[in-house]
DNA sequence: AAATTTCTGATTTACGTACATCAAAATTGG
DNA sequence: CCAATTTTGATGTACGTAAATCAGAAATTT
């Protein structure tokens, strides 16, 4: 039987009071007693019982989500998890608010973190826009206690507890070895087309890309980065103008969102070349093409793992407990037409 | 605030005893009341706390993982995840249980899922041995309302309610995917190697992986499969004997384990001959491998994920719950040199 | 209509922890 | 050494549910 309070109490020769004290470092405890009572808890290998403490606490996690505005279909995918997770909220004791913020705004950014000081609030989970400033919001936030995660987007260097996203350097490298091999030693252009340099992922990506090729594929060139603002017309416009400006493209990475236009174009101009492409985010627009061939590979983040995986590791930190790294490391899904879900 | 029994007894006009006979599923309610009951639960959206029942249940989960003998580093990891499983017992109030049983032995595998009847078991997790008979004590399982859950190898057909496990199928194509874009238009012969064609993950692997090799890529030909019995002395002999008796072979597919032998055969026979291979199961041997260009590509299931995965849903499944599919559907995990974790 | 039998209500205890209150004991200061 | 202060103990209530008991009400049978 796993011990209880009780043989703490019993253990140490103190009362229940005493332990109480202790656990919850309340005051008007010597010291001598306090290190007896907690001999006694390592002594016995006590764990508390978080779901009697959270029922005695009555306790709720009102966890508040920032989230970008964004019409791309990996912004909705994402707010759909995140409203998900909303409808589990009275199994899960959590109360998850959405604040929302202009995209790549970074005093926005900064004005939604520092209002919730004060504010009753057990964690924030944040896609960070990548900015000094936002930094030493984040840091705020961490200095008075309050768990924070940055969703999708990192923001290495500041405090935040955890990063519930992958790793987009490795993202971009991967995609550049694909797109590689699947080349075949074939010599010509390759396109990339990102969102906007300004956010980190995006940057990381083309970096790792770069690198990789730069590396392992000299016989191809990258073009000049496209930006297609993750819209779905511009990308469209961008990509035919490119494809029909040159014959030597073979390939194509794209490492940010409005595939949909991408896609369109290809259809439209790519038909018949023998384009290697590949993408990032599973939406059903990318899946289709992968299927009928337009794609050849789709590398994604699943947005559902990583609400999920924020909203544990905010639970966690609140309660000052620990979570399984393993269980919490984000994963690159690699699709190809065979292994969809 | 979340409703409780009492909401639920007022909502109703009945006492508490008689909700707690209703949720409870307990004898003495007539029918008009136990709707009644049912009615009020429905309209004030009653959700059972489960860790509140728990607590007053002083429930425990007795569970057992029937897990095959098997001396390749994926049952060794298997079985580490298991063993960690059980150090996070008394947290998540399961109390697993190892029954070791001879790999591949249906007779062995009957015995021991029969030897549960009766006892205190909450859920079984197994590795599956395709056969008849096992998937009639799977059955019988099932009937006496025991949650059952295959693991890593699937029973279809069983009444087994969840696979915890990859689609080897869609893992065999992706391979053959993966190996045929890799080799670029190359023409040439594949060498399969197999741990034994008994098992059905492999099997289906094999399937999957000739399917698709012989729709879309007929300038690869398949030689005949090797069987190397997860066993990394027979695997390195095999390989090197096929290696040396043919200069055509231009990829590899490794679909089982033992994987150890074969990376030896192929850096003493191999080198240089720009072989392409693809193999499954991550362990410091592949990862090694991976990052030192013997192997391509990597496809892996994580026996940590699988292993939590059933831990859950056996827990679930007891009380009766539902959960969330999407996090419990295992990934097919697909590393190259890059995306390495 | 009485005697059963079947339902239902009221109440209590328990699970493991949190938190509050008040009294008693130990310690400290003067 | 006594008073003031700090520390500790004893006890009760609460969280939301499970489970048990027993009395009383309603339905069913005779």
């Amino acid at each position: 039987m796993r011990p209880t309070v009780y043989d703490i109490a019993a253990a140490a020769g103190v009362s229940l009071a005493t332990v109480d004290r202790v656990l919850n470092q309340r005051p008007g405890v010597r010291i001598v007693t306090r290190e007896k009572v907690e001999a006694a808890i390592r002594d016995i290998g006590y764990v508390r019982d978080v779901a009697a403490a959270n029922l005695a606490k009555g306790r709720v996690y009102p966890l508040v989500f920032i989230l970008p505005t964004g019409d791309n279909s990996f912004m909705h995918g994402l707010y759909a998890e995140v409203r998900q997770a909303m409808t589990r909220s009275s199994l899960e004791r959590t109360e998850i608010r959405i604040v929302q913020v202009p995209a790549f705004d970074p005093p926005a950014l900064v004005a939604a973190l520092d209002a919730l000081h004060g504010q009753d609030v057990a964690g924030v989970a944040l896609v960070a826009t990548d900015a000094p400033e936002v930094r030493a919001a984040v840091d705020r936030l961490v200095d008075a206690r309050i768990p924070v995660v940055t969703l999708v987007s990192d923001l290495t260097g500041s405090a935040r507890h955890h990063y519930a996203g992958v790793d987009n350097i490795a993202a971009g490298r991967t995609a550049a070895r694909l797109l590689g091999r699947f080349l075949g030693g074939r010599k010509g252009d390759i396109t990339v087309l990102a969102g906007s340099m300004l956010v980190r992922d995006h940057r990381e990506r083309l970096e790792g890309f770069a690198a990789l090729m730069a590396a392992e594929f000299p016989q191809l060139r990258l073009l000049p980065v496209l930006e297609g603002r993750d819209d779905p017309e511009i990308t469209s416009g961008l990509v035919s103008e490119a494809l029909a400006g040159s014959n030597d493209i073979i390939g194509v990475y794209s490492l940010g969102a409005g595939n949909r236009g991408l896609i369109r174009a290809l259809k439209a101009t790519g038909q018949g070349r023998g384009l290697t492409v590949v993408v990032h985010e599973l939406t059903e627009h990318t899946r289709a093409a992968l299927q009928d061939g337009t794609i050849d590979a789709v590398l994604n983040q699943d947005a559902g793992h990583e609400v999920r995986s924020a909203v544990r590791v905010l639970k966690a930190t609140a309660d000052g407990q620990g979570f399984i790294a393993g269980q919490e490391r984000i994963r690159l899904d690699i699709f190809v037409k065979d292994n969809l879900p």
